[in-house]
DNA sequence: GATGCGTGGTG
DNA sequence: TCACCAAGCAT
């Protein structure tokens, strides 16, 4: 008679004789042929990956990745980098408090454990950045250790698997069981990055391939319900829209003029160019009085940025300030970044998306194919 | 437990 | 076009 037990035991080596076939080859892997011949990846190579991925697509990963890689070959060279050149490296990637988060979990790893990763979830737990997921992903993949991996993969399989009717993020600690169940003591990496990579190419959100699927015969969801209405999620909130105001300064040579935003908060740690609060509303003549210097400031466009909470709205102002101008000195702590270095620096899309408005040679693109101004209705 | 936190790809 | 989404974490 069949025990859950070994439904789950049974489930998990369909899973991984699926991994051995079918799985994907990513630069902070090694193959599953090499793992059973003992040889493990480079934790810093796993723990880099896993807080890129955070949130975040394996196309848009790949080349952050081996850009780190190239420029910190280890952790110890990544502890003593410096934070800003790590912050500028990162620019484009998102959710910035991952590469704070980064760099002083290097520091600790090097400073506290001699440079050598923890090799156990609850080690890696107490990491800064480092949360239930990731320590649970790099005890898994980087030691082989049988820790329960609970990922937007994992969540999604599980729920088909069982057709969990219970909506997340509610759901979480009955699928963290789950899958706890469904974890063998014996190739626990393979098990997890398995069942990622199968939630990633054929349990997917939308048009899920079932027919390809290794667990198709035991899936409570394909075989009672439509699977792609799992997992159940609570109703999501509408974004806000905000407006704010921001200031393109550029002296004759083309440099532009630069500020460092707060450490903490929305892009913190980032670069930006001046501009006004972010609020529901905006005043067009107050909004000039928070550029950085009295300038003839002329409007030249808006641009639109999606964060995760609101929608931005941003009035664009540029002007040229003479290279000898008095006006440059504003005493407040930004400074004049060459156009040739622009492209370089910590600067989040929303900025870039700003400073292209104002001059859109300024990164390097052909000279902006500009989309037309939508025509007014006569 | 709810909220704040980016970006680019996709159908 | 736009809603949804992608290997979550900190507070």
């Amino acid at each position: 008679m069949m025990t859950m037990t070994s439904t789950a035991a049974d489930a998990a080596a369909l899973l991984i004789a699926w991994y051995d076939r079918h799985h994907r080859d990513l630069p902070w892997r090694i193959s599953p042929a090499m793992a059973a011949r003992g040889v493990r990846p480079d934790p810093y190579h796993i723990w880099l990956s896993e807080v890129m991925l955070q949130q975040t697509t394996v196309q848009a990963v790949k080349a952050y990745f081996e850009k780190f890689r190239g420029l910190w070959p280890t952790v110890g060279a990544l502890a003593t980098a410096d934070t800003e050149e790590v912050m500028k490296a990162w620019a484009g990637l998102g959710y910035y408090a991952r590469a704070r988060n980064l760099k002083k979990c290097a520091e600790a790893v090097a400073r506290d454990h001699q440079g050598v990763f923890p090799d156990t979830e609850d080690g890696l737990k107490a990491l800064p950045g480092i949360g239930d997921y990731t320590a649970a992903a790099v005890a898994a993949i980087a030691f082989n250790r049988q820790s329960a991996v609970l990922d937007g993969n994992v969540e999604r399989v599980i729920s088909r698997l069982n057709a969990i009717e219970t909506p997340l993020p509610g759901a979480k600690p009955q699928m963290r069981a789950l899958v706890a169940a469904m974890t063998p003591k014996d190739r626990p990496g393979d098990f997890a990055q398995g069942m990622m990579d199968l939630g990633a190419t054929i349990c997917t959100p939308k048009r899920p391939a079932c027919s390809l699927c290794p667990l198709n015969g035991q899936c409570l969801a394909l075989n009672t319900a439509d699977p792609e209405t799992f997992p159940r999620k609570a109703a999501k909130k509408d974004k806000p829209l905000r407006l704010g105001a921001a200031f393109v300064a550029v002296d004759t040579d083309g440099a532009v003029y630069l500020r460092k935003r707060a450490e903490t908060g929305l892009l913190g740690g980032m670069t930006e160019v001046p501009g006004t609060v972010w609020t529901s509303r905006i005043d067009g003549d107050t909004s000039i009085e928070a550029s950085p210097f009295a300038a003839d400031w002329q409007p030249c466009g808006a641009i639109t940025h999606v964060f995760t909470h609101f929608e931005l709205r941003l009035s664009v102002y540029s002007a040229i300030i003479a290279r000898a101008s008095p006006i440059r000195n504003t005493g407040e702590n930004g400074w004049w970044e060459p156009a040739e270095t622009l492209a370089g620096q910590a600067l989040p899309t929303v900025m870039k998306k700003a400073i292209a408005q104002a001059i859109p040679q300024a990164f390097g693109l052909p000279e902006a194919p500009k989309k037309q101004m939508r025509k007014t209705r006569a």
